[in-house]
DNA sequence: TAGACTCATCGGAAATTTTCGAAATACAAA
DNA sequence: TTTGTATTTCGAAAATTTCCGATGAGTCTA
């Protein structure tokens, strides 16, 4: 599967970037779609689409359609990979991932059109929130 | 020690380079000069230098002196931590880590001098060698 | 069909990285 | 001190990456 220096060098490239580790390490634990991951970490939801396709160019997550969103994940069984492993290992540890999860926790309580569509409403929040 | 998404970020970013990985991958199973590496590796001797000093930034190598060498090594006890163990059991299976590894054994069954010094001869038998 | 929404891609400017010869530094031997 | 060798740092052009608003493609709902 990992045949080749070039090919391991990339892996690691996409994971050396603080929004693409911090999407691997939420999605470690929970299948998200785009948006839910976008408003977890505060960050423009072009940002994450970016993300996610270098993290599923370097083979770790895959995704699923489901009508007008697109899940992500780890891809299942690689949770094993002992590079991503040891990935995964150290950044679980972090404050920052650790934050992120919490929010996580929060948003997978609240339904995902609540969360992602109206982005009036998300915008008002935002704003009376500050 | 590792406390920060940024400081992780950095050690990632510090692999994910052929010349870095093949360099760490080399120095995980022994201590070696900077000269010694550049012949091994077959890369221009700054390149080297400063392949080691991102290692070294960020935490992955520690250097010796002795004379007018410089040794590098994989910091001592460091083996076991789960980052680096995950990455070099990636790294060591490729090819081309393993071709390096077969010309160190080549390099060092030679005297330091014979390999490092004699800028002139060593550029004449890679002229020859083509 | 029209309107709302999710997501990927594009543009393109700014920032960062890579590269290696050349110059500088450091040390040793003569 | 002078010469030679090992290493680091510098310079600077080229390549790559980062960033996010805007655009577009596809999907749902009314």
């Amino acid at each position: 599967m990992l045949d080749d220096l070039k090919t391991l060098v990339e892996r690691l490239k996409a994971v050396s970037h603080p929004i693409r580790l911090r999407v691997l390490a939420l999605l470690h634990s929970s299948e998200l779609s785009v948006c839910q991951v976008a408003e977890i970490l505060q960050v423009p939801q072009s940002s994450v689409s970016e993300a996610l396709r270098e993290l599923r160019r370097a083979g770790f997550v895959s995704e699923r359609k489901e009508g007008r969103w697109v899940f992500v994940s780890v891809i299942p069984g690689f949770e094993g990979d002992p590079l991503l492993k040891g990935i995964l290992m150290e950044a679980l540890r972090l404050p920052e991932v650790e934050a992120d999860r919490t929010r996580a926790g929060m948003v997978k309580g609240q339904a995902i059109a609540v969360v992602c569509g109206k982005v009036q409403a998300a915008e008002t929040k935002e704003a009376t929130r500050v």
